[in-house]
DNA sequence: GCGACAG
DNA sequence: ATCTTGTCGC
């Protein structure tokens, strides 16, 4: 996939917010040119202790959704853990996965959200600016914006409102669980948004390239990290 | 000033 | 995100 191009990290929270300013008027929120046949989903996983990210990415045919390719990355974090500034933290390291891609996909579905943010720029929809690629935020938890209680019952949804404005959807995948959040990045509209990630449902509470991404980060984490485990009362014994 | 706050 | 075992429910 497309190389990513290097930019500097900013140095305040002010730097940042500018940053994500300018980025925000050059998100294209129009229905996808195309019905996508490949899908990627990109998630990053932290390091314990060690401040290091880990990055999968996953690519599955659509609507089959078998997969075709897993790619992963890992690096340091580029900026704090600062709630709305992801991108600056985990973009370099998302960047690295997907440019180790071979084929580059129609579609890419992020850990994060899209336009459902303080400056309508989240994670995912500077990702596909920067990258010039049609992309959706899917998340688990809101960063900004209220809505309407759901209904329990799988497929209910209601509008995430910020201010006035509709900037994406609560949606119920499961019955009994809670929601994730929708919003479209960049080159894609809510409707396709809401309307790809129901099609990559089956029967868990996150869509299926997301949740196999976040397994195959986890794994690699571990791999990485190559933990040793022993029960503390134990130990002596073991020792 | 206070609360809220993606990973 | 993570620290954390068993447990309740589909």
């Amino acid at each position: 996939m497309r190389e990513f191009s290097h930019q500097s990290w900013p140095k305040s929270k002010a730097e940042a917010s500018r940053r994500q300013k300018e980025t925000a008027s050059q998100i294209r929120l129009l229905p996808l040119d195309e019905e996508p046949h490949l899908i990627t989903a990109v998630e990053t996983v932290y390091g314990n202790g060690s401040d290091v990210l880990y990055a999968c990415a996953v690519t599955m045919s659509f609507p089959e959704l078998e997969e075709v390719e897993r790619v992963f990355a890992e690096g340091p974090p580029g900026f704090p853990y600062v709630p709305g500034f992801l991108y600056f933290r985990e973009g370099a390291v998302i960047s690295q996965a997907l440019s180790n891609l071979k084929e580059t996909p129609q579609l890419v579905i992020v850990h994060g959200h899209g336009t459902a943010h303080p400056r309508r720029c989240g994670l995912a929809s500077h990702i596909g600016v920067v990258l010039d690629i049609p992309t959706i935020g899917c998340c688990r938890r809101l960063l900004t914006g209220h809505h309407r209680e759901l209904p329990p019952t799988k497929g209910a949804n209601q509008p995430i409102m910020l201010a006035t404005r509709q900037v994406g959807v609560a949606y119920r995948s499961k019955e009994n669980v809670k929601p994730i959040y929708i919003s479209p990045g960049h080159r894609c509209d809510l409707p396709d948004a809401v309307s790809i990630v129901q099609r990559c449902l089956r029967g868990f509470r996150q869509p299926e390239p997301l949740r196999l991404a976040h397994l195959l980060a986890n794994k690699l984490k571990q791999r990485s990290e190559k933990k040793i485990r022993v029960k503390p009362e134990l130990a002596e014994e073991t020792a």
